[in-house]
RNA sequence: UGGGAUGUAGCCAAGUGGUAAGGCAACAGACUUUGACUCUGUCAUCUCGCUGGUUCGAUCCCAGCCAUCCCAG
């Protein structure tokens, strides 16, 4: 019988995953995993539970234990802060420092979720790790592939994006033909009540959801800047910090109406880092916020090379829809990506994950440089 | 100092003698394992620069004052 440790985040899909295991016959082990601790990483400004008389990391722990009780499976804990700031952390400021628009829980999968805790689990004696994500494992001879997975509003491939074959091969993914509203009512179905109803957990991973300026405050310090106009190069107003602000945003620009002009709201639409200086376009249809094609490095694939004038589609935001793009070599962990037309807020830092269209998730990279008409855009 | 113009919420901006559109921003909620986008809602009632007057009633009419801008000088 196969071992598998399967992380119990104390929600409702690692709960359901656990019990579908079980039910497959596997022999499941849990474990709840702590990777962040407010008052050791020093997170204190806008942090809307550090007051509170009971962390929520601990009654995640609760809930987790009540399930892993509840359906008679052996628990355990496991602490991995060290790893996470040094790994995911570390990489997460040093990119907001550089003006871009990092994705910490994708690496905080590669290296912690799927690395770590992999490690732990086998030195446990587990053949698999799992956990509740949403994707789709599918076996072909000795190939592996990850799909989207059944629930497409759920899907979160584009997160495993950085993990590489061995960390897939390792891992099941139970959740990948259920349906999230059906998990629910597994959940009820079995009575769990300490995540039945639990609201979805968001926000950076192990962090939660945040007034995120004032999150990042804690680590980066506010350097007051002007946003300015692209089109105009006009002064209209003054940011926080460069790093503060991602591309195609809207909000927390603080810019009203001008004399004599139509108001359609600002859009941030590149940064100069050194200057400190925020440019933002008018409307939501601005040529400054489109790209036509961009340089992806840590390319990471679960299978074969793609061969260069391939077309695919390529997703560059959790949640958007996936795109047209026509991918060419450069090296072994970098590609261009000529987009079919041109999109909005391609951002640097920010994942581009390749699709067939048949949901089959060939792998991903990191956007490095965006560009517009054959020029560099400068952010 | 003379002539002209304007003064409506944080910023733009409609408006009528009969009791204040809209947009931007902001805030809240929804959505969401990044950051965003998006959607929904809230947001002038000792109020329409101030003070008087006309009127049943004025933000809109009249007078004076104040402030700002433009042209003269």
């Amino acid at each position: 019988m196969s071992k598998v440790m399967l992380g119990l985040s104390g929600g409702v899909d690692s709960a359901v995953a656990a019990y579908i295991l079980k039910k497959q016959g596997y022999d499941v082990v849990c474990c709840f995993m702590r990777n962040r601790d407010s008052f050791a990483n020093n997170d204190f400004l806008g942090n809307p539970t550090v007051d509170n008389d009971i962390c929520p990391q601990e009654k995640d722990y609760n809930d987790a234990k009540k399930v892993a009780e509840k359906l008679n499976l052996p628990f355990l804990r496991i602490d991995f802060i060290k790893e996470y700031w040094d790994n995911v952390f570390t990489y997460f400021l040093e990119e907001y420092k550089k003006g871009r628009t990092p994705n910490p829980d994708i690496f905080c999968n590669k290296y912690i979720k799927f690395d770590s805790f992999l490690k732990f689990a086998k030195e446990n004696n587990c053949d698999y790790i799992a956990m509740g994500h949403y994707a789709k494992r599918v076996d072909v001879g000795d190939k592996t592939y990850l799909y989207k997975a059944k629930d497409l509003s759920k899907d979160q491939t584009y997160f495993l994006s950085q993990i590489s074959t061995y960390q897939l091969k390792s891992c099941l993914f139970p959740l990948g033909d259920i349906l999230k509203s059906d998990v629910r009512k597994i959940a009820h179905e079995l009575n769990l009540e300490s995540v039945e109803d639990k609201k979805d957990s968001t926000g950076i991973c192990f962090i939660g959801e945040r007034n995120f300026k004032e999150f990042l405050k804690n680590y980066i310090p506010a350097t007051q800047g002007e946003i300015v106009d692209i089109q105009t190069n006009r002064i209209l107003g003054h940011h926080d910090g460069v790093m503060y602000y991602t591309l195609g945003q809207r909000k927390g620009l603080g810019i009203g109406g001008i004399k004599g002009e139509v108001a359609k709201g600002w859009f941030v639409c590149g940064k100069d880092v050194s200057k400190n200086i925020l440019y933002v376009a008018s409307g939501s249809e601005d040529e400054h916020l489109f790209s036509d094609y961009c340089l992806v490095t840590n390319l990471n694939l679960y299978n074969e090379k793609i061969p260069d004038n391939t077309h695919l589609f390529a997703k560059f935001r959790y949640r958007q829809q996936d795109l047209g793009v026509t991918l060419f070599n450069i090296d072994d962990t970098t590609i261009k990506l000529i987009f079919d037309k041109p999109y909005k807020s391609v951002t640097p830092g920010q994942a581009a994950v390749l699709y067939e269209d048949d949901g089959k998730c060939l792998g991903g990279g990191i956007i490095d440089k965006v560009f517009y008409k054959g020029k560099l855009k400068n952010f």
